[in-house]
DNA sequence: GGTAGATTAAACACCC
DNA sequence: GGGGTGTTTAATCTAC
């Protein structure tokens, strides 16, 4: 049996005194069951596991949402979700469609909600095989330009921090020969996808062009990491970093808004693990600044029920995911009836003490549309 | 086997 | 002049 991914209900019923505060608090999962919806989905953040971070951050992540943790384990000791029947895989090969990362095999069908088995035991020292150092990346040049300037605040960087940046999220390229930066180079000047921009003429410091994202390639990068990552990952170790997919401070709109989520009720997201960004009601649109740190007001959170974790349930994945090289998380959650779900892949690093979820008022959730529609893929 | 895309290497020019 | 940057070309590899 494949064990590849833990499936938590995050909500029924919201226990807080939150609650009543929210526009649907009293049943936001009914919000998908009929019809379209605009966003049947509870942005779900998670701030970084604890050992990653410094004590100062750590505290800070743990402060802003005290009623929202969610905790694995107690769920666990009862009941989970089996997806990995192959009955569940879904067959679709329309990379518009949300189920592209379900493909995998470790992720959750669509629906209808499979029924609860429970979670098999597991070895918790066979998880967690950190990929060595040597192995090379499976994502190409460009989709490492493209996450480097994506992650960077002003979405442009100077090629030498698009090598600091390669080199930081992927220590094969420390010890790797210098060649690959003139790769970098290559692909900078070759590819379309990539446009230069002069630097400002009074700006003295650094060398060279600043080179960001140009917005019509956006998608096909998007799709291409998507692709490489589905292919590639079995299962995720969930690590560090930014989030691609939140949209880019281009001013521009969101490249995957069209996407059409009504009969999805399933989502992907790549979330940051160290500089987690909450969309709120203060600000819903993180997509529109990206440059500007969200920090989740837990006035409009909403907790979800809480649930112990034992880390030692933590299902062991034999393959290593790439995105945990990559600095991506991999989230899916989604809702049928009255639950939602979160589907961890297993072999996670993810401190699962520390995952909050939250719910958004309907101006967030708006927001969020978009940010899921990226994620989705769907344009 | 053909093709396209990606990778790698190299050469060269430009600029600070 | 040295080093970083940007461009171009070519060879090779790989996936489809």
């Amino acid at each position: 049996m494949d064990n590849s991914s833990q499936t938590l209900p995050l909500s029924p019923p919201c226990h807080t005194s939150l609650e009543e505060s929210l526009p649907f608090s009293s049943s936001p999962l009914q919000l998908c069951s009929n019809g379209p919806i605009s966003l049947p989905l509870s942005p779900i953040s998670f701030p970084p596991s604890p050992t990653s971070l410094s004590p100062a951050t750590a505290e800070s992540l743990q402060s802003f949402s005290p009623l929202s943790h969610c905790t694995a384990s107690q769920y666990l000791e009862g009941q989970h979700v089996d997806y990995l029947s192959p009955a569940n895989t879904a067959d679709q090969d329309d990379l518009t469609c949300l189920n592209w990362l379900h493909q995998r095999g470790n992720l959750l069908p669509l629906q209808p909600l499979p029924k609860m088995t429970p979670l098999p035991q597991m070895d918790s020292s066979a998880h967690c095989q950190p990929l060595p150092a040597s192995s090379k990346p499976p994502y190409s040049f460009s989709s490492l330009i493209f996450m480097a300037i994506e992650e960077s605040p002003d979405k442009r960087l100077p090629v030498k921090d698009i090598y600091d940046w390669i080199v930081n999220n992927f220590p094969y390229f420390r010890t790797a020969s210098g060649g690959w930066r003139n790769s970098v180079r290559h692909n900078l000047s070759l590819s379309k996808s990539f446009c230069r921009i002069q630097r400002d003429k009074s700006q003295t410091v650094g060398k060279g062009s600043l080179w960001c994202v140009c917005p019509e390639y956006r998608p096909a990068l998007l799709e291409v990491l998507k692709k490489t990552h589905s292919y590639h990952s079995t299962s995720s170790n969930l690590i560090n970093k930014p989030t691609l997919l939140d949209g880019a401070d281009y001013g521009l709109p969101a490249v995957c808004d069209s996407m059409d989520i009504s009969d999805a009720l399933s989502e992907t997201l790549l979330l940051p693990l160290h500089s987690p960004q909450t969309l709120t009601a203060d600000n819903p649109t993180f997509a529109e600044n990206s440059a500007c740190p969200l920090t989740p007001d837990h006035e409009e959170l909403v907790s979800m029920e809480s649930i112990d974790y034992q880390q030692e349930e933590v299902i062991e994945d034999m393959e290593k995911d790439p995105l945990s090289d990559s600095g991506y998380i991999e989230l899916h959650y989604y809702q049928s009836q009255q639950y939602q779900y979160l589907v961890l892949p297993g072999d996670t690093e993810l401190d699962l003490e520390t995952v909050e979820i939250f719910q958004l008022d309907a101006e967030a959730q708006e927001a969020a549309g978009s940010l899921l529609d990226l994620a989705g893929g769907g344009y």
